[in-house]
DNA sequence: TTGACATAGAACCAAAAGGTTTCATATAAA
DNA sequence: TTTATATGAAACCTTTTGGTTCTATGTCAA
């Protein structure tokens, strides 16, 4: 079992409706800080901290580019989470839990 | 920009370590708060906090029993942040999301 | 080189979060 | 009825969060 708690920055990433409105937001493709934060009644710098915590989270990679640094959404990292909530699965839906195993099986 | 977030409960509730270990615990059976709070170090007040977050978020319901309240988890409210998150799917495994379309489809 | 642009980063602030202790209330058990 | 138990709820405290403004730095464009 593992010990800690390796999920906690994505879940934590996630709890802001701001940054769940920037995941949405580069799941249509990257953007520079500035871009972003156009799209927000907050200033450049409220954004660039949102961003930052969805860096810690593995959300978003980084990349310079001149003077510019582009976002771009990394949703594998969301995977962690939904991992963690799908383990309920059989709760909520058993039959389809079981049917998307054997799918994973067959691949 | 989406009116309301009605999701935003649920992931504030998700947001917190001690709240998804109640979650997990309460998986395997319900629990009146005391017997929950022993499994925590910390006071039965902050649990009790933690598990009124829980409720606010839908993702457990209370009925009282005597003088316990027992906390039983609904698991259907993770649902809520499952399809949030699922709708990213594409990004990290294209293939199975649509098999998994199927599946609900057929349902 | 000079000036504009894109971002970083520090200092600061108010509100929310997460915890505590203390006290009140309802139910069960003696 | 009296006492113990299970919980609710208020008051309070500290740290974190989410925002601001101001300043510094590196890069592009004239």
């Amino acid at each position: 079992m593992h010990a800690r708690d390796h999920s906690q920055p994505v879940f934590r990433a996630l709890a802001d409706p701001t940054r769940r409105a920037i995941i949405s937001m580069l799941s249509a493709g990257p953007r520079p800080i500035a871009e972003i934060a156009d799209e927000f009644e907050m200033t450049r710098p409220a954004v660039a901290k949102h961003l930052a915590i969805l860096r810690e989270g593995g959300l978003i990679a980084v990349e310079p580019k001149g003077r510019e640094r582009i976002n771009r959404l990394n949703p594998a990292a969301l995977k962690t989470a939904a991992d963690w909530i799908n383990h309920f699965d059989q709760f909520w839906d058993d039959r389809l839990a079981k049917l998307k195993q054997v799918v994973e099986d067959k691949s």
